[in-house]
DNA sequence: CGAACAGTTGAGACATGTCAATTAAAGTGG
DNA sequence: CCACTTTAATTGACATGTCTCAACTGTTCG
Protein backbone atom coordinates (compact mmCIF):
# COMPACT_ATOMS: atom_id res chain seq x y z
CA UNK A 1 0.00 0.00 0.00
CA UNK A 2 1.43 2.69 -0.25
CA UNK A 3 2.44 4.31 2.93
CA UNK A 4 2.57 6.25 5.56
CA UNK A 5 1.78 9.27 3.29
CA UNK A 6 0.11 9.54 0.64
CA UNK A 7 1.64 11.88 -1.73
CA UNK A 8 -0.25 14.52 -3.94
CA UNK A 9 -0.65 12.03 -6.17
CA UNK A 10 -0.50 14.65 -9.38
CA UNK A 11 2.36 16.14 -8.94
CA UNK A 12 5.68 14.53 -10.50
CA UNK A 13 8.05 15.31 -7.82
CA UNK A 14 8.33 13.08 -5.09
CA UNK A 15 7.92 14.12 -1.45
CA UNK A 16 11.05 11.95 -1.01
CA UNK A 17 13.32 13.06 -2.59
CA UNK A 18 12.26 16.99 -2.92
CA UNK A 19 12.83 18.39 0.78
CA UNK A 20 9.69 20.49 1.21
CA UNK A 21 11.01 23.14 2.67
CA UNK A 22 12.31 24.45 -0.48
CA UNK A 23 10.36 25.40 -3.29
CA UNK A 24 10.89 24.72 -6.95
CA UNK A 25 8.20 27.19 -8.55
CA UNK A 26 8.29 30.88 -9.19
CA UNK A 27 5.67 33.15 -7.55
CA UNK A 28 6.27 30.83 -4.75
CA UNK A 29 8.97 33.61 -4.02
CA UNK A 30 6.58 36.27 -2.81
CA UNK A 31 5.04 33.42 -0.49
CA UNK A 32 8.10 33.67 1.40
CA UNK A 33 7.13 35.60 4.49
CA UNK A 34 7.66 36.76 7.34
CA UNK A 35 5.18 36.00 11.32
CA UNK A 36 6.20 38.37 14.35
CA UNK A 37 5.80 37.65 17.62
CA UNK A 38 2.28 38.67 18.75
CA UNK A 39 1.14 36.60 16.16
CA UNK A 40 2.53 33.92 17.46
CA UNK A 41 1.10 34.56 20.84
CA UNK A 42 -1.75 34.97 19.15
CA UNK A 43 -1.53 31.76 16.84
CA UNK A 44 -0.48 29.85 20.03
CA UNK A 45 -3.95 30.97 22.47
CA UNK A 46 -1.05 32.08 24.82
CA UNK A 47 -2.84 33.87 28.10
CA UNK A 48 0.18 34.39 30.07
CA UNK A 49 1.44 37.94 29.96
CA UNK A 50 4.56 38.71 28.16
CA UNK A 51 7.04 41.23 29.54
CA UNK A 52 8.44 43.50 26.55
CA UNK A 53 6.91 43.67 23.73
CA UNK A 54 9.72 45.25 22.06
CA UNK A 55 11.39 42.31 20.50
CA UNK A 56 10.85 42.22 16.98
CA UNK A 57 12.40 39.46 15.58
CA UNK A 58 10.74 37.48 12.69
CA UNK A 59 9.94 34.57 12.18
CA UNK A 60 10.56 32.59 8.99
CA UNK A 61 6.77 30.45 7.65
CA UNK A 62 7.02 27.85 5.59
CA UNK A 63 4.77 26.42 2.89
CA UNK A 64 3.41 22.87 2.46
CA UNK A 65 0.98 21.49 -0.14
CA UNK A 66 -1.68 18.52 0.74
CA UNK A 67 0.65 16.01 1.02
CA UNK A 68 4.11 17.20 1.97
CA UNK A 69 5.84 16.23 4.92
CA UNK A 70 6.36 18.81 7.36
CA UNK A 71 9.40 16.39 9.72
CA UNK A 72 10.30 13.43 9.16
CA UNK A 73 11.87 10.74 11.52
CA UNK A 74 15.61 11.11 11.92
CA UNK A 75 15.94 14.72 10.74
CA UNK A 76 18.29 16.72 12.00
CA UNK A 77 16.13 19.10 14.85
CA UNK A 78 15.93 22.80 13.93
CA UNK A 79 13.55 23.92 15.59
CA UNK A 80 9.89 24.17 16.37
CA UNK A 81 7.07 25.05 14.47
CA UNK A 82 3.95 26.68 14.74
CA UNK A 83 0.75 25.73 12.31
CA UNK A 84 -0.33 28.99 10.91
CA UNK A 85 -3.32 27.72 8.34
CA UNK A 86 -3.89 24.00 7.25
CA UNK A 87 -4.29 20.65 9.14
CA UNK A 88 -1.83 17.73 9.77
CA UNK A 89 -1.38 13.97 10.64
CA UNK A 90 1.52 13.12 12.94
CA UNK A 91 2.57 9.36 13.22
CA UNK A 92 5.06 7.13 14.28
CA UNK A 93 6.29 3.86 12.46
CA UNK A 94 7.35 1.44 14.32
CA UNK A 95 9.54 -1.81 13.90
CA UNK A 96 7.40 -3.85 11.63
CA UNK A 97 6.76 -0.83 9.10
CA UNK A 98 3.18 0.02 10.53
CA UNK A 99 2.22 3.52 11.12
CA UNK A 100 0.56 4.90 14.24
CA UNK A 101 -1.30 8.06 14.15
CA UNK A 102 -0.52 10.05 17.38
CA UNK A 103 -2.58 13.33 16.67
CA UNK A 104 -3.73 15.42 13.78
CA UNK A 105 -1.89 19.13 14.27
CA UNK A 106 -4.27 22.21 13.20
CA UNK A 107 -3.99 25.72 13.09
CA UNK A 108 -2.40 26.85 16.32
CA UNK A 109 -0.50 23.72 17.55
CA UNK A 110 2.93 23.05 17.94
CA UNK A 111 5.46 20.69 16.08
CA UNK A 112 8.29 19.11 17.10
CA UNK A 113 8.78 18.93 20.60
CA UNK A 114 10.31 15.31 20.55
CA UNK A 115 12.95 16.61 18.77
CA UNK A 116 14.98 18.46 21.29
CA UNK A 117 16.08 15.47 23.47
CA UNK A 118 18.01 14.17 20.50
CA UNK A 119 18.85 16.76 18.14
CA UNK A 120 16.64 15.09 15.70
CA UNK A 121 12.76 14.66 14.88
CA UNK A 122 11.49 11.13 16.88
CA UNK A 123 7.70 11.25 14.48
CA UNK A 124 6.63 11.19 10.86
CA UNK A 125 4.33 15.09 10.65
CA UNK A 126 2.69 15.25 6.54
CA UNK A 127 0.21 18.05 5.72
CA UNK A 128 -3.47 16.61 4.92
CA UNK A 129 -4.55 19.86 3.44
CA UNK A 130 -2.28 23.16 2.05
CA UNK A 131 -0.48 24.11 5.06
CA UNK A 132 1.56 27.22 6.29
CA UNK A 133 4.21 26.53 9.02
CA UNK A 134 6.10 29.36 10.76
CA UNK A 135 9.24 28.29 12.40
CA UNK A 136 11.12 28.64 15.69
CA UNK A 137 14.62 28.65 14.96
CA UNK A 138 16.76 26.32 17.53
CA UNK A 139 19.26 29.46 17.87
CA UNK A 140 16.12 31.92 19.50
CA UNK A 141 15.28 28.51 21.77
CA UNK A 142 18.42 28.16 23.41
CA UNK A 143 19.69 31.91 23.02
CA UNK A 144 22.49 32.91 25.39
CA UNK A 145 21.67 36.42 25.68
CA UNK A 146 18.60 37.87 27.09
CA UNK A 147 16.52 39.29 23.62
CA UNK A 148 14.23 36.65 24.19
CA UNK A 149 13.10 35.43 27.29
CA UNK A 150 9.98 35.58 26.85
CA UNK A 151 10.15 33.07 24.05
CA UNK A 152 11.94 30.97 26.03
CA UNK A 153 8.66 30.56 28.30
CA UNK A 154 6.37 30.66 25.70
CA UNK A 155 8.00 27.37 24.64
CA UNK A 156 7.61 25.92 28.07
CA UNK A 157 4.09 26.86 27.78
CA UNK A 158 3.32 25.58 24.69
CA UNK A 159 5.21 21.94 25.04
CA UNK A 160 3.75 21.44 28.13
CA UNK A 161 0.18 21.85 26.48
CA UNK A 162 1.37 19.01 23.94
CA UNK A 163 1.69 16.81 26.50
CA UNK A 164 -1.28 18.16 28.16
CA UNK A 165 -3.45 17.49 25.25
CA UNK A 166 -1.39 14.00 24.41
CA UNK A 167 -2.39 12.54 27.66
CA UNK A 168 -5.98 13.59 27.31
CA UNK A 169 -6.18 12.15 23.88
CA UNK A 170 -4.26 8.83 25.48
CA UNK A 171 -6.77 8.78 28.68
CA UNK A 172 -9.47 9.24 25.67
CA UNK A 173 -8.30 5.99 23.44
CA UNK A 174 -9.00 3.74 27.02
CA UNK A 175 -12.13 2.04 27.60
CA UNK A 176 -15.02 2.82 25.92
CA UNK A 177 -16.58 0.98 23.10
CA UNK A 178 -16.18 2.61 19.40
CA UNK A 179 -19.22 4.35 19.27
CA UNK A 180 -18.42 6.29 22.26
CA UNK A 181 -14.92 7.01 21.07
CA UNK A 182 -15.74 8.28 17.71
CA UNK A 183 -18.61 10.45 19.65
CA UNK A 184 -15.68 11.90 21.50
CA UNK A 185 -13.41 12.02 18.88
CA UNK A 186 -15.98 14.18 16.95
CA UNK A 187 -16.83 16.11 19.88
CA UNK A 188 -13.26 17.29 20.24
CA UNK A 189 -12.56 18.56 16.23
CA UNK A 190 -16.09 20.27 16.88
CA UNK A 191 -14.17 22.44 20.04
CA UNK A 192 -10.73 22.66 18.08
CA UNK A 193 -12.29 24.15 15.24
CA UNK A 194 -14.55 26.25 17.41
CA UNK A 195 -11.28 27.63 19.42
CA UNK A 196 -9.98 27.81 15.68
CA UNK A 197 -12.36 30.34 15.22
CA UNK A 198 -14.58 27.95 12.74
CA UNK A 199 -17.74 26.90 12.97
CA UNK A 200 -18.61 23.70 15.92
CA UNK A 201 -21.54 22.85 13.64
CA UNK A 202 -19.99 22.03 10.41
CA UNK A 203 -17.09 21.27 9.01
CA UNK A 204 -14.82 18.94 7.07
CA UNK A 205 -12.61 16.64 8.32
CA UNK A 206 -9.44 16.41 6.83
CA UNK A 207 -8.40 12.88 7.35
CA UNK A 208 -9.47 9.58 6.42
CA UNK A 209 -11.57 7.15 8.03
CA UNK A 210 -8.57 4.79 8.35
CA UNK A 211 -6.44 7.45 9.96
CA UNK A 212 -9.00 8.20 12.42
CA UNK A 213 -9.66 4.55 12.97
CA UNK A 214 -5.72 4.30 13.37
CA UNK A 215 -5.61 6.77 16.10
CA UNK A 216 -8.88 5.63 17.96
CA UNK A 217 -7.10 1.82 17.27
CA UNK A 218 -10.21 0.41 15.34
CA UNK A 219 -10.38 -0.30 12.07
CA UNK A 220 -11.79 1.56 9.30
CA UNK A 221 -14.70 -0.21 8.73
CA UNK A 222 -15.78 0.36 12.73
CA UNK A 223 -15.36 4.18 12.15
CA UNK A 224 -17.48 3.93 8.81
CA UNK A 225 -20.10 1.98 11.34
CA UNK A 226 -19.78 4.47 14.21
CA UNK A 227 -20.35 7.25 11.80
CA UNK A 228 -23.44 5.41 10.20
CA UNK A 229 -24.96 4.99 13.78
CA UNK A 230 -24.40 8.30 14.92
CA UNK A 231 -26.07 9.58 12.00
CA UNK A 232 -29.06 7.48 12.40
CA UNK A 233 -29.66 8.11 16.01
CA UNK A 234 -29.81 11.61 14.71
CA UNK A 235 -27.24 13.19 16.56
CA UNK A 236 -24.81 14.22 13.30
CA UNK A 237 -24.85 14.28 9.40
CA UNK A 238 -22.29 12.79 7.72
CA UNK A 239 -21.44 12.64 4.04
CA UNK A 240 -18.38 11.34 3.12
CA UNK A 241 -16.07 13.91 5.71
CA UNK A 242 -18.09 16.75 5.90
CA UNK A 243 -19.75 16.62 9.32
CA UNK A 244 -22.85 18.48 10.88
CA UNK A 245 -23.68 18.48 14.35
CA UNK A 246 -26.90 18.28 15.21
CA UNK A 247 -26.98 17.76 18.94
CA UNK A 248 -23.59 18.84 20.21
CA UNK A 249 -25.17 17.95 23.77
CA UNK A 250 -25.88 14.35 22.75
CA UNK A 251 -22.46 14.32 21.19
CA UNK A 252 -20.87 15.10 24.31
CA UNK A 253 -22.78 13.05 27.16
CA UNK A 254 -23.02 9.89 24.43
CA UNK A 255 -22.18 6.88 26.00
CA UNK A 256 -22.84 7.72 29.51
CA UNK B 1 21.51 -4.90 42.38
CA UNK B 2 18.62 -6.47 43.54
CA UNK B 3 16.14 -4.69 41.24
CA UNK B 4 13.90 -1.63 42.29
CA UNK B 5 12.25 -4.02 45.32
CA UNK B 6 13.14 -7.16 44.23
CA UNK B 7 13.33 -9.46 46.54
CA UNK B 8 12.74 -13.22 46.33
CA UNK B 9 9.70 -14.08 47.16
CA UNK B 10 10.27 -15.96 49.96
CA UNK B 11 11.89 -12.99 52.33
CA UNK B 12 9.20 -12.39 55.30
CA UNK B 13 9.82 -8.96 54.13
CA UNK B 14 7.07 -7.51 51.67
CA UNK B 15 8.05 -4.46 48.60
CA UNK B 16 5.05 -2.92 49.73
CA UNK B 17 5.70 -1.32 53.14
CA UNK B 18 9.56 -2.01 52.71
CA UNK B 19 11.61 0.35 50.73
CA UNK B 20 13.50 -1.77 48.65
CA UNK B 21 16.83 0.45 48.34
CA UNK B 22 17.08 -0.40 51.73
CA UNK B 23 17.65 -0.20 54.24
CA UNK B 24 15.45 0.02 57.13
CA UNK B 25 14.40 2.75 59.48
CA UNK B 26 16.83 4.08 61.80
CA UNK B 27 18.20 6.79 59.72
CA UNK B 28 15.26 8.22 58.34
CA UNK B 29 15.87 11.35 60.87
CA UNK B 30 18.68 12.00 58.06
CA UNK B 31 16.44 11.68 54.94
CA UNK B 32 15.69 15.45 54.24
CA UNK B 33 19.01 15.95 51.85
CA UNK B 34 19.51 17.21 49.03
CA UNK B 35 20.76 16.60 45.58
CA UNK B 36 22.88 18.48 43.17
CA UNK B 37 23.01 18.95 39.58
CA UNK B 38 25.56 16.23 38.67
CA UNK B 39 23.37 13.72 40.65
CA UNK B 40 20.36 15.37 38.63
CA UNK B 41 21.96 15.10 34.97
CA UNK B 42 22.74 11.49 36.16
CA UNK B 43 19.42 10.53 37.51
CA UNK B 44 17.97 11.64 34.11
CA UNK B 45 20.91 10.15 31.92
CA UNK B 46 20.98 13.13 29.82
CA UNK B 47 24.07 13.33 27.78
CA UNK B 48 24.61 16.60 26.13
CA UNK B 49 27.04 18.72 26.77
CA UNK B 50 26.70 20.88 30.24
CA UNK B 51 29.12 24.31 29.84
CA UNK B 52 29.65 25.25 33.52
CA UNK B 53 29.73 23.20 36.59
CA UNK B 54 30.28 26.37 38.75
CA UNK B 55 26.74 25.79 39.88
CA UNK B 56 26.49 24.77 43.40
CA UNK B 57 22.59 25.04 43.64
CA UNK B 58 21.00 22.32 45.76
CA UNK B 59 17.48 20.73 45.17
CA UNK B 60 15.48 19.62 47.59
CA UNK B 61 14.23 15.91 47.80
CA UNK B 62 10.80 14.76 48.86
CA UNK B 63 10.12 11.59 50.21
CA UNK B 64 7.31 9.16 49.93
CA UNK B 65 5.79 6.35 51.42
CA UNK B 66 3.75 3.89 48.83
CA UNK B 67 -0.07 5.44 48.31
CA UNK B 68 1.14 8.55 49.43
CA UNK B 69 0.49 11.18 46.21
CA UNK B 70 2.75 13.17 44.93
CA UNK B 71 1.15 15.39 42.69
CA UNK B 72 -2.32 15.87 42.24
CA UNK B 73 -4.87 16.99 39.16
CA UNK B 74 -5.39 21.00 40.11
CA UNK B 75 -2.81 21.74 42.75
CA UNK B 76 -0.72 24.73 41.47
CA UNK B 77 2.42 24.09 39.87
CA UNK B 78 5.41 24.48 41.93
CA UNK B 79 8.35 23.08 39.88
CA UNK B 80 9.21 19.61 38.15
CA UNK B 81 10.28 15.99 39.80
CA UNK B 82 12.62 14.17 39.12
CA UNK B 83 12.50 10.34 40.03
CA UNK B 84 14.94 9.51 42.80
CA UNK B 85 14.18 6.10 43.44
CA UNK B 86 11.01 4.36 43.42
CA UNK B 87 8.11 3.48 41.22
CA UNK B 88 4.71 5.22 40.53
CA UNK B 89 1.41 5.51 38.82
CA UNK B 90 0.81 9.18 36.86
CA UNK B 91 -3.55 8.71 35.59
CA UNK B 92 -6.27 11.47 34.54
CA UNK B 93 -9.70 10.80 35.84
CA UNK B 94 -12.46 11.62 33.58
CA UNK B 95 -15.88 13.07 34.06
CA UNK B 96 -17.19 9.62 34.87
CA UNK B 97 -14.72 9.33 37.29
CA UNK B 98 -12.86 6.74 35.59
CA UNK B 99 -9.21 6.34 36.08
CA UNK B 100 -6.97 5.94 33.21
CA UNK B 101 -3.34 5.06 33.70
CA UNK B 102 -1.25 7.10 31.54
CA UNK B 103 2.48 6.00 32.63
CA UNK B 104 4.50 4.82 35.11
CA UNK B 105 7.40 6.69 36.02
CA UNK B 106 10.34 5.02 37.46
CA UNK B 107 14.28 6.27 38.50
CA UNK B 108 14.74 8.74 35.93
CA UNK B 109 11.27 9.47 35.00
CA UNK B 110 10.70 13.53 35.17
CA UNK B 111 6.68 14.48 36.49
CA UNK B 112 4.83 17.74 36.41
CA UNK B 113 5.48 19.16 32.97
CA UNK B 114 1.99 18.61 32.35
CA UNK B 115 1.54 21.51 35.05
CA UNK B 116 3.82 24.45 33.68
CA UNK B 117 1.06 25.31 30.49
CA UNK B 118 -1.81 26.35 33.06
CA UNK B 119 0.29 26.64 36.64
CA UNK B 120 -1.76 23.89 38.00
CA UNK B 121 -0.99 19.86 37.76
CA UNK B 122 -3.08 18.06 35.47
CA UNK B 123 -2.70 14.50 36.45
CA UNK B 124 -2.71 12.63 39.51
CA UNK B 125 0.91 10.80 40.58
CA UNK B 126 1.12 8.20 43.13
CA UNK B 127 3.48 6.07 44.45
CA UNK B 128 3.55 2.37 43.95
CA UNK B 129 6.56 1.94 46.31
CA UNK B 130 8.39 4.26 48.74
CA UNK B 131 9.74 6.87 46.53
CA UNK B 132 12.07 9.32 46.94
CA UNK B 133 11.89 12.74 44.33
CA UNK B 134 13.63 15.50 43.52
CA UNK B 135 12.56 19.01 43.20
CA UNK B 136 13.36 21.40 40.39
CA UNK B 137 11.21 24.62 41.55
CA UNK B 138 9.71 26.76 39.46
CA UNK B 139 11.88 29.87 40.28
CA UNK B 140 15.13 27.79 39.35
CA UNK B 141 13.23 26.62 35.48
CA UNK B 142 12.24 30.51 35.19
CA UNK B 143 15.07 32.51 36.33
CA UNK B 144 15.64 35.99 34.60
CA UNK B 145 19.24 35.63 36.12
CA UNK B 146 21.73 33.44 34.38
CA UNK B 147 22.76 31.60 37.37
CA UNK B 148 21.63 28.12 35.54
CA UNK B 149 21.17 28.27 32.07
CA UNK B 150 22.15 24.88 31.65
CA UNK B 151 19.16 23.89 33.66
CA UNK B 152 16.96 25.54 30.78
CA UNK B 153 18.37 23.28 28.45
CA UNK B 154 17.81 20.08 30.50
CA UNK B 155 14.49 20.54 31.22
CA UNK B 156 13.68 21.47 27.47
CA UNK B 157 15.71 17.88 27.06
CA UNK B 158 13.83 16.43 29.61
CA UNK B 159 10.30 17.22 28.72
CA UNK B 160 11.00 16.19 25.39
CA UNK B 161 12.03 13.24 26.28
CA UNK B 162 8.89 12.91 28.11
CA UNK B 163 6.69 13.71 25.06
CA UNK B 164 9.06 11.06 23.10
CA UNK B 165 8.08 8.28 25.57
CA UNK B 166 4.24 9.27 25.80
CA UNK B 167 4.39 9.20 22.14
CA UNK B 168 6.04 5.58 21.76
CA UNK B 169 3.08 4.57 24.26
CA UNK B 170 0.99 5.80 22.80
CA UNK B 171 1.69 4.42 19.24
CA UNK B 172 2.18 0.87 21.15
CA UNK B 173 -1.09 0.92 22.79
CA UNK B 174 -2.19 0.46 18.58
CA UNK B 175 -3.66 -2.42 17.12
CA UNK B 176 -2.12 -5.62 18.42
CA UNK B 177 -3.88 -8.28 20.27
CA UNK B 178 -3.43 -8.44 24.14
CA UNK B 179 -0.96 -10.69 24.12
CA UNK B 180 1.49 -9.17 22.04
CA UNK B 181 0.61 -5.57 23.81
CA UNK B 182 1.71 -7.59 27.43
CA UNK B 183 4.64 -8.98 25.92
CA UNK B 184 5.83 -5.63 24.33
CA UNK B 185 4.83 -4.41 28.17
CA UNK B 186 7.12 -6.73 29.64
CA UNK B 187 9.60 -6.19 27.48
CA UNK B 188 9.90 -2.60 27.51
CA UNK B 189 9.42 -2.67 31.42
CA UNK B 190 12.64 -4.71 30.89
CA UNK B 191 14.97 -2.71 29.27
CA UNK B 192 13.62 0.16 31.47
CA UNK B 193 15.08 -2.09 34.47
CA UNK B 194 18.42 -2.72 32.60
CA UNK B 195 18.27 1.11 31.95
CA UNK B 196 18.17 2.12 35.41
CA UNK B 197 20.53 -0.85 36.44
CA UNK B 198 18.39 -3.64 37.57
CA UNK B 199 18.47 -6.57 36.39
CA UNK B 200 16.48 -7.11 32.88
CA UNK B 201 16.05 -10.83 33.21
CA UNK B 202 14.10 -10.73 36.55
CA UNK B 203 12.11 -8.01 38.54
CA UNK B 204 9.09 -7.15 40.38
CA UNK B 205 6.08 -5.15 39.12
CA UNK B 206 5.43 -2.34 41.29
CA UNK B 207 1.70 -2.25 39.73
CA UNK B 208 -1.32 -4.73 39.72
CA UNK B 209 -2.94 -6.21 36.45
CA UNK B 210 -5.76 -3.95 36.89
CA UNK B 211 -3.32 -0.94 36.72
CA UNK B 212 -1.76 -2.76 33.52
CA UNK B 213 -4.95 -3.30 31.74
CA UNK B 214 -5.64 0.08 32.60
CA UNK B 215 -2.53 1.22 30.72
CA UNK B 216 -2.88 -1.20 28.41
CA UNK B 217 -6.77 -0.85 27.86
CA UNK B 218 -7.87 -4.72 28.53
CA UNK B 219 -9.43 -5.92 31.39
CA UNK B 220 -7.43 -7.03 34.25
CA UNK B 221 -8.43 -10.52 33.26
CA UNK B 222 -6.81 -10.53 29.54
CA UNK B 223 -4.10 -9.32 31.27
CA UNK B 224 -3.92 -12.32 33.72
CA UNK B 225 -4.57 -14.33 30.94
CA UNK B 226 -2.22 -13.21 28.48
CA UNK B 227 1.01 -13.40 31.39
CA UNK B 228 -0.34 -17.16 31.56
CA UNK B 229 -0.34 -17.69 27.94
CA UNK B 230 3.31 -16.00 28.05
CA UNK B 231 4.33 -18.79 30.64
CA UNK B 232 2.88 -21.52 28.74
CA UNK B 233 5.01 -20.53 25.91
CA UNK B 234 7.81 -20.95 28.25
CA UNK B 235 8.94 -16.91 27.25
CA UNK B 236 8.53 -16.14 30.54
CA UNK B 237 8.17 -16.65 34.50
CA UNK B 238 5.46 -15.67 36.65
CA UNK B 239 4.52 -15.33 40.09
CA UNK B 240 2.48 -12.67 41.09
CA UNK B 241 4.21 -9.74 40.07
CA UNK B 242 7.44 -11.68 40.05
CA UNK B 243 8.50 -11.92 36.30
CA UNK B 244 11.26 -13.96 35.01
CA UNK B 245 12.65 -13.55 31.43
CA UNK B 246 13.70 -16.79 30.03
CA UNK B 247 13.98 -15.48 26.25
CA UNK B 248 14.26 -11.76 25.58
CA UNK B 249 14.45 -12.05 21.66
CA UNK B 250 11.09 -14.22 21.79
CA UNK B 251 9.14 -11.47 23.59
CA UNK B 252 10.55 -9.02 21.49
CA UNK B 253 9.72 -10.50 18.53
CA UNK B 254 6.41 -11.93 19.73
CA UNK B 255 3.94 -11.66 17.41
CA UNK B 256 5.60 -10.23 14.46
C1' DC C 1 -9.16 -15.02 62.75
C1' DG C 2 -12.02 -12.64 59.38
C1' DA C 3 -12.38 -9.04 55.77
C1' DA C 4 -10.61 -7.07 51.85
C1' DC C 5 -7.79 -7.32 48.00
C1' DA C 6 -4.90 -9.38 44.13
C1' DG C 7 -4.76 -12.82 41.02
C1' DT C 8 -6.20 -16.98 38.26
C1' DT C 9 -9.39 -19.51 35.53
C1' DG C 10 -13.77 -20.89 33.19
C1' DA C 11 -18.21 -20.29 30.42
C1' DG C 12 -21.12 -17.60 27.63
C1' DA C 13 -22.45 -13.13 25.36
C1' DC C 14 -21.32 -9.68 22.38
C1' DA C 15 -18.55 -6.30 20.08
C1' DT C 16 -15.09 -5.85 16.81
C1' DG C 17 -12.02 -7.64 13.24
C1' DT C 18 -11.79 -9.93 8.84
C1' DC C 19 -13.16 -10.78 4.23
C1' DA C 20 -15.89 -9.43 0.46
C1' DA C 21 -18.94 -6.81 -2.64
C1' DT C 22 -20.50 -2.32 -4.10
C1' DT C 23 -20.69 2.64 -5.03
C1' DA C 24 -18.87 7.17 -5.64
C1' DA C 25 -15.16 10.23 -6.35
C1' DA C 26 -10.89 11.47 -8.03
C1' DG C 27 -6.63 10.81 -10.51
C1' DT C 28 -4.29 8.81 -14.80
C1' DG C 29 -3.32 8.41 -19.50
C1' DG C 30 -4.27 7.94 -24.35
C1' DC D 1 -12.56 14.44 -23.31
C1' DC D 2 -13.44 9.87 -22.26
C1' DA D 3 -12.08 5.22 -20.74
C1' DC D 4 -9.30 3.23 -17.10
C1' DT D 5 -7.35 2.78 -12.57
C1' DT D 6 -7.06 3.84 -7.92
C1' DT D 7 -8.77 5.30 -3.59
C1' DA D 8 -12.32 6.40 -0.04
C1' DA D 9 -16.23 4.95 1.97
C1' DT D 10 -20.31 2.07 3.04
C1' DT D 11 -22.48 -2.19 4.20
C1' DG D 12 -23.14 -7.26 5.00
C1' DA D 13 -21.91 -12.01 6.66
C1' DC D 14 -19.12 -14.55 9.46
C1' DA D 15 -15.32 -15.77 12.68
C1' DT D 16 -13.09 -14.69 16.79
C1' DG D 17 -11.07 -12.08 20.42
C1' DT D 18 -12.28 -9.75 24.45
C1' DC D 19 -15.51 -8.41 28.04
C1' DT D 20 -18.63 -9.80 31.55
C1' DC D 21 -19.95 -12.50 35.27
C1' DA D 22 -18.66 -15.85 38.46
C1' DA D 23 -16.15 -19.05 41.40
C1' DC D 24 -12.07 -19.94 43.83
C1' DT D 25 -7.32 -19.34 45.91
C1' DG D 26 -3.67 -17.11 48.31
C1' DT D 27 -2.04 -12.92 50.58
C1' DT D 28 -2.33 -8.88 53.44
C1' DC D 29 -3.93 -6.37 57.12
C1' DG D 30 -6.91 -4.89 60.78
Amino acid sequence: MMSLQAESSLSGTRWLSQPSFSQPALKLEKDERWSDFPEVLRLLRFDGPVRHLDDDSLFRRRRLKAGQAALRTGLPFDGLYVVRLGAMKTSMVDADGAEHVIAFPMKGDLLGSDGICQGKYMSEVVALTDCDLIRIPTELLFAQERSCNDLERVAYWAISREIVQEQSAYAMTSLPKTEVRVAHFLWIQSRRFAAMGYSPSQFILPMTRRDIGNYLNVTLESVSRAFSALRRAGIIGVERREIRIHSHEALRTFGT
